[in-house]
DNA sequence: CCTACGATTCACT
DNA sequence: GTGAATCGTAGGC
């Protein structure tokens, strides 16, 4: 009997379960604090932004399924990963049952584990701020790609997986960055409060608490 | 088929 | 703070 992965099996039931009952906006505070594992490197989440779906205008969902959104439309606790701007991946994790549009992006974690193992697909970053301070940042250190879309982040088998966060933490909110005025302009952004602003991306001004 | 642009990052002023 | 890089996707014709 492994304990260890009983318990973590258990845990992700009761997260996955969350996500399914609360609209994106409001489980977007419980993915602050949870850690994303993959091998040997572990990172932990301070910012996210939610997405949802017909209703909102700067959501990939907008307009319905198409083949690079289907991911959002998949199973609650699956990772949405797709490409933009020629370069860069973004992680997403669904929150919605299936066939319903809504994610949560991935904006920014700090390093917990295994640290070495990002650096080297980071290399114009120089201080430690720099190395996931960004959606583009945490795929790129994660090497994640299209490969890892559709992965179910919730399962103990999955290559690339989410581990709830044990305690809530202080919440600060904000408005979503990089989506054009009308587009969904709301306080769907979410942060870590305390003395980790630093490790935020972008804007790091007009965040008040929740 | 053609075009515009994006849930960004980085270098530079 | 501003602008270039870079290319897949989606919408329009």
């Amino acid at each position: 009997m492994n304990f260890g992965r009983h318990f973590m099996q258990f845990d992700a039931n009761s997260f996955r379960q969350m996500l399914m009952d609360l609209p994106v906006t409001e489980s977007a505070p419980r993915l602050l604090g949870a850690v994303i594992e993959m091998g040997h490197a572990a990172i932990q989440i301070v910012e996210i932004e939610a997405y949802g779906g017909a209703e909102d205008p700067g959501s990939h969902a907008y307009r319905g399924v198409t083949p690079r959104t289907r991911g959002m439309f998949e199973t609650t606790g699956h990772a949405y990963v797709y490409f933009t701007y020629g370069n860069h991946w973004m992680l997403n994790v669904t929150a919605r049952p299936f066939g319903e549009p809504g994610a949560l992006l991935i904006r920014a974690a700090i390093p917990l584990r295994g640290e070495e193992r990002l650096w080297p697909n980071r290399p114009k970053a120089r201080r430690p701020q720099d190395l996931l301070s960004g959606p583009g940042k945490i795929a790129s250190a994660l090497g994640l790609g299209r490969g890892h879309d559709g992965l179910d982040l919730l399962s103990v088998d999955s290559p690339l997986r989410l581990i709830p966060a044990a305690e809530a933490v202080p919440i600060l909110i904000g408005t979503r960055i990089g989506i054009a005025p009308g587009k969904g302009d709301e306080m769907v952004r979410r942060y870590v409060d305390g003395s980790k602003l630093e490790w935020v991306s972008a804007r790091r001004t007009g965040l008040v608490p929740l």
